[in-house]
RNA sequence: GUCCCCAUCGUCUAGCCCGGUCUAGGACACCACCCUUUCACGGUGAGAACCGGGGUUCGAAUCCCCGUGGGGACGCCA
């Protein structure tokens, strides 16, 4: 941590004061491991907003040797389902966000403070139930358990939900955040706990599970500042002292009002993993939604960011989410993936292309010509998403020939000419590599006083159909002499 | 409506805490040029911001207040 000096923005000092970096640091080798979770709750797809939560959790974890632990939050019987379970598990783990405590860890699943599914702790719940309602701190209404705020009731017509409701004055409850500061927060209307079904609600098992786990800091998007005040109390209540809050920004959507939501394109991790996006990309690039290492750096390995990351360098603005950012960064990463990687990575793309009769010749294909032609195509592609489509014609001879480029192409000189030049020197060439090639074409060239430029746009287009692609040499290479010839053939015979 | 949070280029952000070094730095996107006889990558350059108003101060992007704007929360959802 060389750069000591720099340290809050905002607030009045307080919460964020200059020594809260040094003495986290200091308390991950001293008796005060940190504990952070990440709770979601398996009710819809797992999104963007939740991964990035569940990343900067992590990133503490890792960064102060503290333990990182997941916990299911799935109260909710109606909208839980067990495909969103494993969409979690699946996510988080293509993320590389590995947890020690929670469900799917080890042999038998687990830690010290279990079980990590919250529709298994019924007792737990019932149990400090129990303890409010014998401190006098809840009661029964309407078959609900209420928490019950300290304090002088009066009520008061609502205008906004169009009801009389009961309130309660008592102090305001001061939060001080990790990343906002000193936030205060008037909680006035006694609120449920257990539902009448008998099933606890969020504010409740949140709060006891926190407490239970030994939980130590609580970092969740800000939405949940407001909740924060009701945790609070339900921590006084249970005469715990609460854990350190820190609410990170939230991820406004690309375009339009509000925060990301499942429903908005690119919202889905799923999503990405399904289009081949790196994840290693896609983590650097959330982490750089509402943090900074405090310098230029920009694409950064993870173990950088682990050590750089802490909790005051985290932003309090919400930061809009970029698509264009996100696939440039996704580029830079596949650009230095090694190169069994990015075969890998590509065959498994291929693979779940089920429905392309390309994609299947692809796969079908001898398994030394894919990897040349991934090769060839690794520094050229912007994303693994246009792979398929950059590549077809290596495996396929049904590949379009694009009228406009042909037109252009064929306009100018003698390309025909060229073409049948090319097909007469052929099989005589030392095509073994980039550089013979080229001399040869080179060659050819200058014996007629041409450039390597009359031959270059008329040999693509007749082995590819296009105009843009890897090398012309490479290409040539990598199709293999039979293949250049019969192309080549083919194209001067349809005219 | 009430409460809470936030506010630097179109976007992500540095600078703000500890006011002068800021004619405000970087990145993405956009544009131009160079490299390359394709397309990308890369390189160089251009345009582009301190939300507004008051205050404090010799001096404010930086501190304070008010407006405005954006966001969030107000469930027997999580």
């Amino acid at each position: 941590m060389q750069d000591g000096g720099r340290v809050t923005k905002g607030g009045e000092g307080g919460a964020r004061s200059s020594c809260q970096r040094g003495c986290e640091v200091h308390q991950s080798s001293g008796m005060s491991q940190v504990r952070v979770r990440f709770a979601p709750s398996p009710t819809g797809f797992f999104h963007i907003g939740s991964a990035r939560t569940a990343l900067f959790n992590w990133l503490y974890a890792r960064h102060t040797g503290g333990t990182f632990i997941l916990r299911i939050e799935d109260t909710d019987k109606e909208r839980n389902s067990e495909a969103f379970l494993n969409l979690i598990y699946d996510s988080l783990t293509w993320l590389g966000l590995n947890w020690d405590e929670g469900p799917r860890v080890g042999k038998h699943g687990g830690g010290d403070f279990g079980p990590y599914r919250q529709s298994e702790r019924s007792d737990v719940y019932r149990d400090y139930v129990q303890r409010l309602r014998d401190a006098g701190r809840a009661y029964e209404k309407d078959g609900a358990i209420w928490f019950k705020l300290e304090g002088e009731r009066y009520e008061v017509f609502d205008e906004h939900r169009k009801k009389t409701v009961t309130k309660v004055k008592g102090p305001p409850v001061v939060i001080e955040d990790r990343i906002r500061g000193r936030v205060e927060r008037v909680e006035d209307e006694d609120f449920v706990i257990v539902r009448s079904d008998g099933n606890p609600v969020f504010h409740l098992v949140n709060v006891v599970d926190d407490i239970a786990m030994r939980v130590t800091h609580i970092i969740r998007g800000e939405d949940h500042l407001s909740n924060t005040s009701k945790h609070v109390r339900l921590y006084e209540g249970f005469g715990v002292t609460p854990p350190a809050f820190a609410h990170i920004p939230l991820i406004l959507k690309q375009n339009g009002p509000g925060k990301m939501s499942k429903r908005d394109q690119g919202a889905l991790i799923e999503e990405y993993q399904r289009r081949g996006y790196l994840p290693e990309a896609l983590v650097n690039f959330l982490c750089l939604l509402g943090w900074n290492p405090g310098d230029d750096r920009e694409k950064m390995p993870i173990d950088d960011i682990i050590r750089l990351f802490d909790l005051p360098g985290v932003n309090q603005s919400n930061a809009r989410f970029d698509d264009k950012k996100l696939a440039h960064m996704n580029m830079a990463y596949l650009l230095e993936l090694p190169a069994d990687r990015w075969v890998a990575q590509a065959r498994e793309l291929f693979g779940r292309q089920t429905g392309s009769a390309v994609a299947q010749a692809a796969l079908a294909a001898d398994a030394g010509y894919f990897r040349e032609v991934m090769l060839l195509s690794q520094p050229k592609v912007k994303g693994l998403e246009e792979l398929s489509a950059y590549t077809a014609y290596f495996f396929t001879e049904a590949y379009a020939v694009d009228p406009k480029v042909r037109e252009k192409v064929m306009a100018k000189g003698d390309p025909k000419a060229r073409l049948q030049e090319v097909l007469d020197a052929l099989p005589t060439m030392d095509l073994t590599s980039d550089g013979a090639i080229e001399e040869a074409l080179k060659a050819l060239a200058a014996q007629r006083g041409l450039g390597f430029g009359d031959y270059q746009a008329v040999v693509r287009l007749a082995l590819s159909g296009t105009n843009v692609g890897p090398s012309i040499t490479g290409m040539i290479r990598v199709l293999g002499r039979e293949r250049v010839l019969a192309r080549l053939q083919r194209f001067l015979a349809d005219g």
